[in-house]
DNA sequence: TGCAGCGTTGTC
DNA sequence: ACAACGCTGCAT
């Protein structure tokens, strides 16, 4: 028997194995996880993914054993590998890519890996039992070996993983905020302090390896107590850092009518796919913001319970999940119910893994995409809240759409998939009313609210140093005056956005990027939002090494403070504030969870925020929201620029008036003739979608054709870059002809200078996807390995043509 | 003519 | 990723 096993890290292929002897009466069954030699020495995990009785290679000869099974049951549940395939093949890139990018850390690893022979009877000495490395078990004699098998067959054997050294179990946590108070020149500390601000808690290895000489550095900012260590931990119950957390629950636990229907159709749906009938597995709840779909979704995941199912709740952000799974906890006491995010740490992501795969009760599994993954067993119900939000899809190290993935493993598994949102992807409704995919709708908000009433405020005019118009500006203040709460939208973090040197008439630009740097007042720092170079402010211009510096244009950390200090001056209360909800804000661990409760406690007044605040948080005394920038998307080089438009400022609107007072909501623009705006102002997402998509079959844009972006690029001082760029492109032209598709380009990306690298991109229309696949395959396949650390990748479905 | 240094290639 | 292989350039 042959296995084929798909490499977990690179080269990620799929290898053909022989079995190795000694294993009689082993199953290596498709799922298991496999340590594999590769090369000289080296030990590799890999997953089996097929079985056959030819090897299907030229010659046999080469063929090696596999060393050593990593389990003794498959991690993957039965057809979880199918998924994995059509995933991967979806996206031209090898099941192993899939797999190396979802298994956590600790399933992929192997050197931490030795077998256990426990030694009985007279010969043994000491009665401890032997550890064997997985590295030398290809080179070990046969005789010893086939005794290391048996011993293992017999379960005299074991696979252990040997304890991690406290650098790789300790991360080091941000202590405060920016700015630290830290010699003026200790560039050292302010190095490893700026890595934290912008990766999160790391651990004490990962920040030796990036930050060479950081190690006595690390002992003078833990004395300085700018930042602590802490201990990884793998508890699954450990309550995130939202314990202190007294928010009530906030649906009734009684349903609405509509609720209670919806919750009718659905788990109809699940019991008919249980029974095997043929029945559709995907629907499309469509219900205003506030129509209390969250408490549909929950109490789905009650009844699958109770059929004896899983059920699987995914959220665009974390943040949302959190909330998620404590509506569920309130909810349901006794139920088991877990969490899962890409920003856990990989210990107890590794945990999760291995106890869901091991787990045979149902169980509520709440998370963000990443969560799509989890080896759980019989799904009742897979549920996408917000589906139209673009963080379901990842576009970096591993693409793919949760979506997709969701919509795969739902129809393999018998599982319903419910896509809900308020504000459905263009391309979901099109779906839905094409009968593709049935659709419930909850057309009222819950408790009999209204939806906000939503006007426009025209800035054209106003001048340039000024963000509120004064309308805005009133409404803000007769809010806080009344007692009541607002939120205000400015999807730019920062506090300005542009620096003008007034001596020699540029602006500073990151020398990486070739885009602005954004000032960070606070953080005494200009900023590249794109890669996270920074440089220290002030600083003398690049260019003349002037320091007169005019700051242009307003970001959210300036907002903050202008509204506290200007315009609400002497109008919020004794001990108001006015909180701010952004990536810089919540860069610490917890941060984002405190603020969101002070304000929910009205210890803030006013929350300003970027698009973060947009999504699906309920806070019930919000009566008014104000976007200040309405139009900034409108102009972003993507076909889908008004759509993410439309679902931004619909969703933002729907933050206010959640209460029993009615809601209002301003939004400022600068181009009052758009025709996004008459179907914002009345929230209406049918004419919207019939004009959207009355545009988009015009100028044969997706849902009519299939899209496709292939983004090439290399290190920025290669001089050939371009015409090598170039030649794959004309390759890729005749093979599109082929399969009747069109490529445009290959033009500069947007952003056409990135960390260092040009980025040059080619855009693929064609009817279908196999089309974009073929001719995609077969260009890279004629243009052969890239060299000079060119790279070249697809994306089926661009989320970002940035 | 020999070998250091780097870029290219293959890993069952 | 990693190591073995081959090409180019420089010193002998």
């Amino acid at each position: 028997m042959f296995y084929n096993v798909a490499l977990c890290t690179q080269p990620y292929a799929t290898l053909t194995y022989a079995e190795p002897a000694g294993f009689d009466g082993f199953d290596w069954k498709p799922g298991l996880r496999v340590a594999v030699p590769l090369g000289r020495g080296a030990i590799r995990c890999g997953v089996i993914v097929s079985a056959s009785q030819t090897s299907g290679l030229p010659s046999e000869d080469m063929l090696r054993p596999m060393a050593w099974p990593l389990e003794r049951t498959p991690l993957f549940p039965e057809g979880y590998l199918d998924m994995v395939e059509a995933t991967a093949a979806r996206n031209c890139v090898t099941a192993g890519k899939i797999l190396g990018g979802i298994l956590p850390q600790g399933l992929r690893a192997t050197e931490k890996i030795r077998i256990r022979e426990f030694c009985y009877g007279a010969g043994n000495k000491d009665g401890k039992p032997r550890l064997h490395s997985l590295r030398n078990i290809p080179g070990m004699n046969e005789r010893d070996r086939l005794s290391l098998a048996q011993s293992f067959m017999e379960h005299r054997a074991d696979i252990l993983k040997i304890s991690e050294d406290a650098a790789e179990t300790e991360v080091c946590i941000l202590a405060c905020e920016p700015p630290w108070p830290i010699r003026p020149g200790a560039a050292r500390q302010q190095a490893v302090l700026d890595w934290l601000l912008e990766h999160g808690p790391t651990t004490r290895k990962q920040l030796r390896q990036n930050l060479p000489g950081s190690t006595a550095v690390l002992a003078a900012l833990l004395r300085s107590r700018l930042i602590r260590l802490d201990q990884l931990s793998g508890d699954l119950d450990e309550s995130e850092q939202d314990a202190q957390l007294i928010l009530p629950p906030d649906t009734p636990f009684q349903l609405s009518c509509g609720q209670a229907e919806a919750l009718e159709n659905f788990s109809g749906s699940v019991s008919a796919l249980m029974r095997g009938e043929k029945t559709p597995f995907a629907k499309l709840l469509f219900g205003v913001t506030g129509s209390g779909k969250t408490a549909v979704y929950l109490e789905l995941a009650r009844v699958c319970l109770e059929k004896g199912r899983s059920a699987m709740l995914l959220a665009p952000e974390v943040a949302i999940a959190l909330k998620l799974k404590r509506d569920a906890q309130l909810r349901f006491p006794d139920a088991p119910v877990f969490l899962y995010h890409g920003y856990q740490n990989p210990i107890k992501r590794e945990k999760m893994f291995r106890s869901l795969a091991a787990r045979s009760e149902p169980c509520i599994i709440i998370g963000t995409r990443s969560a799509i993954f989890l080896p759980v067993r019989d799904l009742g119900a897979i549920v996408l809240d917000e589906e139209h939000d673009t963080s379901f899809k990842q576009e970096e190290r591993l693409p793919y759409h949760a979506k997709e993935v969701a919509w795969e493993r739902a129809k393999r598994g018998r599982s319903l998939l419910i896509l809900g949102s308020a504000t459905p992807d263009i391309k979901t409704f099109y779906a839905a009313s094409q009968g593709m995919i049935p659709m419930v709708r909850m057309d009222k908000r819950v408790g009999g609210g209204t939806l906000p009433k939503i006007e426009l405020a025209d800035i054209k005019k106003l001048p340039a140093s000024q963000l509120l118009s004064p309308a805005a500006a009133d409404a803000l203040r007769e809010t806080v005056r009344r007692g009541e709460q607002a939120v205000v939208l400015l999807n730019r973090r920062g506090y300005s956005p542009l620096m003008y040197c007034i001596d020699c008439g540029t602006t500073a630009r990151c020398p990486h990027c070739d885009i602005a740097l954004t000032y960070h007042k606070k953080r005494e720092q200009l900023v590249c939002h794109y890669c996270g170079y920074t440089r220290p402010w002030p600083s003398p211009c690049e260019k003349c090494g002037g320091l007169n510096f005019l700051p242009m244009g307003e970001g959210t950390e300036q907002l903050e403070e202008k509204l506290a200090s200007e315009e609400l001056a002497g109008i919020l209360p004794p001990g108001g504030r006015v909180l701010r909800l952004d990536r810089d804000s919540t860069s610490r661990p917890g941060r984002m969870e405190e603020i969101l409760t002070a304000f929910s406690r009205q210890e803030g007044q006013v929350l300003v925020g970027t698009q973060m605040l947009s999504k699906g948080h309920h806070f019930p005394n919000v009566t008014l929201a104000l976007v200040a920038d309405g139009d900034m998307g409108l102009n972003l080089p993507d076909y889908r620029s008004a759509e993410r438009t439309f679902q931004l400022l619909i969703q933002s609107a729907g933050r206010a008036g959640r209460g029993e007072k009615p809601g209002r909501v301003i939004i400022q623009t600068r181009d009052l003739r758009h025709y996004c705006w008459q179907f914002v102002c009345n929230g209406d997402y049918q004419g919207f979608y019939e004009h959207e998509l009355g545009i988009r079959r015009l100028r044969r844009y997706p849902p009519f054709v299939r899209l496709a972006l292939v983004r090439i690029s290399w290190p920025w001082e290669w001089a050939e870059g371009k015409s090598e760029s170039g030649s794959f492109a004309s390759d890729l032209r005749i093979q599109a002809k082929c399969h009747g598709a069109t490529v445009l380009g290959p033009a500069p990306a947007p952003i056409a200078r990135l960390q260092g690298r040009m980025r040059f991109q080619c855009l693929i229309k064609a009817a279908s996807w196999q089309d974009i696949r073929a001719a995609y395959t077969a260009s890279i396949k004629n243009f052969g390995q890239p060299s000079h650390g060119m790279r070249i990748s697809l994306d089926m479905d661009p989320v970002s043509m940035l």
